[in-house]
DNA sequence: AAATGTGTTGACATTCAACTCAACATTATG
DNA sequence: CATAATGTTGAGTTGAATGTCAACACATTT
């Protein structure tokens, strides 16, 4: 399974929106020369911040692209930062080095978690 | 309630261990001076990992520490980074601004999974 | 072919976290 | 008090992340 790069599957998704790397890069407010690079792999992938603003002019969901960075957005780092229970999941699961399963699993409890609390409203 | 700053807490904790700056800082592999402005707050906190070190050399849990500053060590920082399925599940998690207790709840969850497992096999 | 739009490249700039170093101050001990 | 041990402070350093800028190349249109 060939795996597409960062930089492939911007350029695509870009070129799929029909927008120029100028256009896109005034945008977003970095230089287009780096909008270029990073289609190119010849920089790593943006802050995650910036991966977030690009898929907004873009209009797709940054879901993916994050993904391949292994990068959080801000605001999802300092939501955690400010919530030690949440810091305390994290390291359980770490201790406990769960599958891929395992996490989806989770996010369904994450789910259910709430409808439950719907029901008993 | 008045809370502990994280200087105020490190001097206490190394205090109550009988050990010097330097002698910790030694240990470490930090300037003592560090330490000290540390101890009082005149920089923010180290980096993780640093943290995790100091704890380490003092013969603590690093989780009180950590969970002040709101850091996250490397360690937990890579396998996440890695797990696209713990990305969802964050930023999932996120969109629902979980509670405190949620998280435990899902903590609670999150044991359950493996004493499930367990039964199974 | 000239001008214009678009993309690429190399060198350099900026910012920030996380420290170090040297000097001085304070506290404890003989 | 003298000396050593310990702690504090201000200025500077270092490396990584995240870009910018200027120059050039290529492709397209007029």
């Amino acid at each position: 399974m060939e795996t597409k790069t960062f930089g492939q599957s911007l350029k695509e998704m870009r070129r799929s929106k029909d927008v120029t790397q100028r256009e896109l890069a005034a945008s977003v407010g970095v230089d287009f020369s780096y909008i270029s690079k990073i289609e190119n792999d010849r920089m790593p992938p943006p802050a995650a911040d910036t991966i977030v603003k690009i898929c907004e002019v873009l209009g797709v969901p940054p879901d993916d692209l994050l993904a391949m960075t292994g990068k959080m957005p801000t605001q999802i780092k300092e939501a955690i930062s400010e919530k030690p229970a949440a810091q305390e999941f994290l390291r359980e699961a770490q201790n406990m080095t769960l599958t891929d399963d395992e996490w989806g699993a989770l996010t369904q409890q994450l789910k259910n978690l709430r409808h439950t609390k719907e029901r008993n409203r």
